[in-house]
DNA sequence: TCTGGGGTCCTAGGACCC
DNA sequence: TCTGGGGTCCTAGGACCC
């Protein structure tokens, strides 16, 4: 019988600096932008579990965790080293499963075959103790025959522990949860669902969820799916190349200077161009978005007709949006900037320049029809 | 002392083509 | 004279996740 088993890593980033600092061990550590440095508008990345016991938690702005926080050690970010963390993780988990879906840089699932409950269980338990005692990481684990629902198992044992679902106690296991417990029911769906009366997974039924059927789309019926304990064909293990890469800057002080935005966007073109050319990457759709003092949001984006590399065409591009989005915000609103985003999408892989050049070698153009 | 910096997927209307 | 149905691409926005 084939399971999955979901291993999503405990408090990953600070887990993972702790594990450089023994000295840190049982101490309050935040992995975020320390507020003692100056003010600032990041959040917190991560909190050790003595950190939580303050109130603190991941997406917190960092001046609220330090007022509740006092004591917390803070620690910068460092994305390389968590990076390589995850890829010590995989490498780990590759040697005991032939199938490995890294699934976020702090989670991963492996499928596994085993005879019954108990087995794969002791084998999750053997996996869970050799990550701690191998990589010095503490993980919690879900296992069941579904991913989602081994997902929604690793996080009901956190931290630091196993849940096995069998696949006849599934719809049991889910029932009494509250619905936020499935991946995809955000503050939004929460709200939908409650206003008609379902707060728990159990409630969950074909005829509870038949008005919300033009509100939800296609999502409810994959909601009385999983809540009957049978949720709808998954396809984990197959890698596809990323669909977009951006870069995303929040001013320390809300911008109201069209000249401000368009260095800020040159720099974080030559950022984004930077690591395109170290994947390799091509880029065909261009993305400005803007982040007004409101919270509010609105992007322009823009197909261009081929793929390019490079900056010019992306610099350009930018250029062209933000422009645009500042000329129409300012028939209207006239908010200052908080946040901007450049973004591409379509990413095709850039071919080597010699093997085009190969190519082209090979043809002959009058031949061309 | 409000709310980062990455990402993914879905929906919906209009253009355009067959 | 009137006008279907399907498919794909583009753009904008929304929701959600780590």
């Amino acid at each position: 019988m084939r399971w999955i088993v979901y291993v999503d890593m405990d408090a990953f980033y600070v887990t993972v600096e702790i594990r450089d600092r023994p000295d840190l061990v049982g101490k309050k550590v935040i992995v975020g932008p320390d507020p003692k440095a100056g003010p600032t508008r990041g959040v917190v990345l991560s909190a050790s579990y003595e950190a939580r016991a303050d109130g603190v938690r991941s997406a917190m702005p960092a001046m609220q965790a330090a007022r509740l926080s006092p004591e917390s050690v803070w620690i910068r970010a460092d994305f390389e080293k968590y990076r390589r963390a995850a890829e010590e993780i995989r490498t780990f988990l590759r040697e005991r499963a032939t199938e490995v879906a890294p699934l976020s840089i702090d989670e991963a699932a492996i499928r596994w075959e085993a005879d019954d409950p108990e087995q794969i269980g002791s084998r999750a338990r053997a996996l869970q103790q050799e990550l701690k005692r191998e990589l010095g990481l503490s993980a919690s684990i879900g296992v069941s025959p579904y991913r989602v629902v081994a997902k929604i198992a690793s996080d009901r044992s956190k931290p630091a522990g196993l849940v096995v679902v069998p696949p006849e106690g599934t719809a049991p296991f889910l029932a009494p949860l509250p619905v936020r417990a499935i991946p995809g029911v955000g503050p939004k769906t929460e709200v939908i669902l409650r206003e008609a009366g379902i707060e728990t997974i159990g409630q969950i039924r074909p005829d509870t969820v038949a008005p919300l059927r033009r509100r939800l789309g296609g999502f409810a019926d994959y909601l009385v799916a999983l809540a009957r304990g049978t949720p709808p064909g998954e396809e984990p293990f197959v890698e596809s190349g990323p669909r977009s890469r951006s870069v995303d800057h929040t001013f320390v002080q809300d911008v109201s200077e069209i000249s401000t935005l368009i260095s800020a966007a040159d720099e974080m073109v030559e950022d984004l161009v930077g690591s395109l050319h170290k994947e390799r990457l091509r880029y065909q759709t261009v993305t400005v978005a803007l982040r007004w003092a409101d919270f509010a949001r609105s992007q322009k984006s823009q197909s261009l007709p081929a793929a390019h590399e490079g900056p010019e065409a992306l610099r350009e591009a930018a250029h062209r949006l933000l422009r645009e989005a500042w000329r129409q915000e300012n028939e209207g609103l006239h908010r200052p900037v908080r946040t901007l985003s450049v973004r591409v999408e379509r990413l095709t892989p850039a071919l080597a320049r010699q093997l085009a050049l190969d190519g082209f070698d090979g043809l002959d153009p009058t031949n061309i029809k």
